[in-house]
DNA sequence: GTCCAGGTTTTTA
DNA sequence: TAAAAACATGGA
């Protein structure tokens, strides 16, 4: 990996196995836009414009101190092209899924981000999902930019009553929106401790909250926790593993088996002409 | 109008 | 205990 600045932008470069498009429209992330050649989106609370050159990744309006989270967010120092090794060996199926999604990574998202936003997807469609997270942020976050906020704290949210989020027509999910946030809030659930749990206690411990079962579970703990061994189980996971690995069981997908279910479900969404 | 969406809770038998 | 039904909402 080679970095270099210029114009008041980071270029990283020889990063493998990094493709922009792929990593933000694989369905582990909801507020990326991309606009022409360029995403747009926030990391800790800053807005970036990241565009793929041929040489590497370049991010617009940032300086040698934002270089660490930069990476840390897009999980810079893990070795995917290891992992899909790894992974390609397992079953001929998961071998094309990895093949399909070379170039996705699994970003380091705020865990609370990841719990809101995936207590939002329940039973609901990605483009409804981004538009209820987008009106979460625009009436409770901080404008940040133009057109982008911050996603609210958790705090914030804590206080709201029922009929105050009903602005983001989030429908039934907005108590489970706000059990999470008031469990965190006065310290029945602790985001710190989770991180240090094993994975058993830390899935027991978020399905205290009303709206969290299994599914959104993993995907905090996958895409809030880098977990890279939670394998959320969707509708889509589901069938693909009926159709796609009917003679394997997802365990013996391994420690990245998370990583396995971002790529099966990257895979069966791009080609749905798989299950007909 | 009907069906469905990165599920979970509540009700029913 | 296990299987249905209900849950809000909006786009196809």
């Amino acid at each position: 990996m080679n970095i270099s600045y210029k114009d008041n932008n980071i270029c990283i470069e020889g990063v493998e196995e990094f493709k922009l498009d792929a990593t933000f429209d694989c369905g582990q992330c909801f507020r990326w836009d991309s606009t022409g050649d360029k995403f747009s989106g926030i990391i800790f609370g800053r807005h970036f414009n990241i565009s793929e050159r041929s040489k590497g990744i370049e991010i617009e309006n940032s300086d040698k101190q934002d270089l660490e989270m930069i990476k840390d967010y897009f999980d810079l120092n893990t070795d995917y092209r290891l992992i899909r090794e790894k992974l390609s060996r397992i079953h001929p199926n998961l071998k094309k899924s990895c093949d399909f999604s070379k170039g996705i990574r699994i970003l380091k998202q705020d865990p609370w981000e990841a719990l809101c936003s995936f207590i939002i997807s329940q039973n609901n469609n990605i483009p409804r999902i981004k538009k209820i997270i987008f009106n979460l942020c625009l009436n409770f976050g901080d404008k940040i930019d133009e057109n982008y906020y911050s996603f609210p704290s958790y705090s914030k949210i804590a206080r709201l009553k029922e009929e105050e989020l009903s602005i983001i027509r989030s429908g039934f999910r907005a108590k489970y929106i706000l059990d999470a946030a008031r469990k965190i809030e006065n310290g029945n659930i602790i985001i710190d401790n989770i991180k240090h749990m094993s994975i058993e206690e830390a899935r027991i411990e978020l399905k205290k909250i009303l709206g969290v079962g299994p599914k959104v579970a993993e995907c905090t703990l996958l895409y809030g926790f880098h977990r890279l061994e939670a394998f959320p189980i969707d509708t889509w996971i589901k069938r693909a593993m009926n159709t796609l690995f009917p003679d394997i069981n997802e365990e013996e997908f391994g420690e990245y088996k998370g990583v396995a279910q971002q790529y099966i479900f990257y895979y069966s969404r791009m080609n749905p002409n798989l299950f007909k």
